[in-house]
This record gives C-alpha cells, structure tokens and sequence, in this order.
DNA sequence: ATTTAATAGTTAAATATCAAACCAATTTGA
DNA sequence: TCAAATTGGTTTGATATTTAACTATTAAAT
C-alpha cells in the first residue's frame, strides 16, 4: 500500500510521542531511584530556576510551554516539599516571584548530571547537525500550525 | 558561549514538546469549533477504533503508548459519551473487547478530515523526505534511551 | 493436577492539564 | 482622571497520567 505524506507525519507524530516518552521515563527512573519525591514536571520548573532564580509565574509558564493554572499547581506542590518559595514582587504586586529555598538548590548538584547522562545517552552515535536538523522542523511545523506565534 | 551537543538536545526536547502541544492544539480547536465534547486522547483511541473496530483495551494501549490503567478511564469516558461499548472477549475472559457504537462511527466522517487537514497544513513546505528522516531520529533515540524496547 | 506465574482490567491516590470564571493590580486611552 | 482593557494569579470542574495494590482469568511448570 502506498504511505502518502500524511500517514508519515501521523507516524511522525507516534513516534515523536514515543521519545518524549522515554525521555520523561528515563528521568522517573533516576528520580526513584535515589527515592525523590519529584515529577519530571516539577524538575522542568526547577531546571528553568537554577538557570535563572527568581522568576514569575507566568515567566516559567511562558518559558515551559505550560499554562499559568499548570504553574500555579506546581508551584504549589514545590513549596510543599520546601523546595521553593512564593515572594510578592513589590514593584508590581500582581506578579509572585518564585525564588529557590536550599533544598531546592542542593538538588542541582545531584540532578543536573542525571540530565547531561540522559542527553549523552539519548545522542549516542547521531551528529550533532541531525538534531539541529530536528529542531527546524519543529519550528517549520510550529509556525505551519500556528503562523501567529512569535517564536 | 559555545553550545554543547547536550544543549542542543535540550532546545531538541522544548521544540518537540511545544510542536506536540500544537498538534494538540489544532485539534482542540477544530472540535471546539464544532462543539463536539472531546478530548484530544478520546480522539487517539476513536482513529485506532476506525482504523480496526473490536481491539481489546491492553492492545488499545500498547497501540497508543499508554498505561492500561489510563485506557480504563478512556474508554469509561467514551462509552459516557455513548461513542464506545465494552464486551467479554468470550475467548479469554479476561478481556474486553471495544467496539464502536453508531455515534462512534458517524464521527469518522466529521473528524478524518480535519485530521488529514491538519497533517496538511502541518507538512506544507516540507519535503518527505525531511519527515522520514525525523522518524528514523526519534527511532534512534528512543533506542538510545531504552535498547530493551523492541519496536 | 495443583501450584505458580503471567496477563487484562479496575481502583485509589497523587499529580498534571486545560478551559472558564474570577479577583486584584496595573496600564491604556478617551 | 476615570473607565475600560490587560495582566498575573487562583479556583473549579473535567479529564489524563502514573504507580501500586488488587481481582479474575489463563498459561506454565513441576
């Protein structure tokens, strides 16, 4: 039977699916390991805090692609492990300023690495320049589906 | 600074999530437009039922790359809907066989286009070939991160 | 043949997502 | 300046996901 173009990008979109799986999947497994009360939701909001901390709210949903009620529950489910705190931001009091307490911070030096071995595992044996490739796709894919967004 | 491979992968990962979201996203809103009460995981497990009516919900899930546990709930909200009904596998009583009832499928009709529709618009100015190539990555990270998967 | 193991499905509890309604604070603009 | 619009955050309700424990059924093994 001949595929057309749309039965690959379904294919595409399975398997796409699949990876991301195995990508959230591998991270469960470390985090369970060393018996850490964390999902790989609430790592995407600390990963984005050690990169920069003391960020807003809707700051953290804009950078992770989540909405802002998302936010609101993971940031309550972070400061209830004591991970990270809630600050009214005196310059514009709409705004909550999510900053690290030193739980939250003692965890990058024994997560982060967990995240470079997944990479490094994930990438063996592909050229950097595929994955290059891949993420163009994405955003050529992006901006067919939604042309407004300014990516 | 320079850009290590790791980091490419992790700009990979936040590209592939957002195009997934607007994937769903395009769907969401084609069956919003339209009023019809459905979820974009609803619609993954009606596409494999119009493709081969009468699958078990174990095989639904392997097909899907779900949690058995998450396709009780699927298929307890489809057969709300009255969309889908559940049947004893005579042959192995620990089976259930889902079938799709009228409603079902008169929905392919409506909804089989706007799939093809988005799959059109998600691939217009890409050549195949680049898509194909993108599927044989996912492959190859997916067995990177988890080499016991036999796909 | 009887015990043991594996398989399919359900349930409960915790978490995540999304839409819609809502509040409070700030910004816009007539 | 004051009303209207926008923005950030919360809440509610419905749905989805995951793990683990559990039941029922079937298959395997000694």
């Amino acid at each position: 039977m001949a595929m057309t173009k749309n039965d690959t990008l379904s294919a595409f979109t399975m398997s796409m699916r699949k990876a991301m799986l195995e990508f959230k999947s591998f991270l469960r497994n470390k985090l369970k390991e060393s018996n850490i009360d964390l999902t790989f939701e609430m790592l995407q909001v600390l990963i984005e805090l050690w990169k920069k901390d003391g960020v807003n709210q809707q700051e953290l949903a804009n950078l992770l692609h989540k909405d802002k009620a998302s936010l609101t529950y993971l940031i309550d489910n972070l400061s209830k492990r004591k991970l990270v705190q809630r600050f009214e931001d005196p310059n514009d009091r709409r705004n909550k300023i999510i900053t690290l307490l030193p739980e939250g911070s003692r965890l990058q030096a024994v997560i982060l690495p967990w995240i470079d071995e997944m990479y490094t595992v994930a990438g063996k044996d592909i050229p950097v320049q595929l994955i290059k490739d891949g993420i163009l796709l994405f955003e050529k894919i992006q901006s067919n589906l939604n042309p407004s967004a300014h990516s």
